[in-house]
DNA sequence: TCTAAACTTGACCATTTTAGTCAGGTATGT
DNA sequence: ACATACCTGACTAAAATGGTCAAGTTTAGA
């Protein structure tokens, strides 16, 4: 059980931004270099991003990507899923007639991820880029 | 982010294996049968089991295993432990001094992955094997 | 107008991880 | 003694990951 980078770099990214937008659009290239990461990376994935509408792109020299919302309303499980970062623990699908182990009932232990799904996602959904802001800017030097 | 195959077998065994080690240890091979996992899967999982004093092994015609504690003793963390499933969710680490991206801070959204993985060991830390079984008589016809 | 910055998109690929299999043991109850 | 069952390491095919590469299109500003 581990997060994927695409993931993380989509948070870091987007926490990148929203403390910068205020004043002009975000390129790619300032948030690659101040964050490590690639940029032909950061393109996949805002390329992401803006189909799902969290961001928004502006064309031309000094153009670059601003949030499409409050941060106060992006949550995580929004970010997560516009990277698709799959939160699903296991593979055996709730509504599946044949069941999980391709015998005829749930496999024993079906509840338990049901409940450990349930218990990520809510985390992920209590949790917004705002929040992020804050916490980052108290343990900031 | 999912949970391996070897975390999810693991636990199935061990509930397969709490309901029936009352009377005899359990081999490998009925619950191989009875799950659905390969019997030499399964045997690499429970070896490392056995080296974590999750179950105990009974050598010989009619040998098996038996769990090593009282269900409610054996904690999903426990298991997870045993098999080498990794909750770590971001491999920046704590006491690195080099922080995470290679820069000399943190990065921007550290904290929030140290809180994540809290949130979801708390969930493995509540949950032993007892309340598995207690959850699966309920919901079996 | 021209050009460079910046976004857009698809294709590709090396490495690592996963989910096992295979093989050849060793121990022990009957 | 022998079948059953545990024990252990080595190996591997397939999938996922974490990117890179290439070839654009669009637009702001000189």
């Amino acid at each position: 059980m581990k997060l994927t980078s695409k993931g993380r770099y989509a948070v870091m990214a987007l926490v990148d931004l929203a403390r910068f937008d205020n004043i002009n659009p975000v390129s790619l290239r300032d948030i690659s270099l101040r964050q490590g990461i690639s940029l032909d990376y950061l393109e996949q994935i805002f390329y992401k991003l803006k189909k799902n509408e969290i961001v928004k792109s502006i064309r031309g020299t000094q153009g670059g990507y601003v949030l499409n919302k409050n941060p106060n309303d992006i949550k995580l499980t929004n970010i997560f899923h516009a990277v698709d970062e799959k939160v699903k623990t296991v593979q055996c699908k709730k509504e599946s007639k044949k069941g999980c182990n391709g015998k005829a009932t749930k496999c024993i232990t079906h509840n338990l991820w049901d409940e450990l799904e349930i218990h990520i996602n809510t985390f992920f959904e209590n949790k917004s880029l705002k929040d992020l802001l804050n916490n980052n800017k108290e343990t900031r030097v």
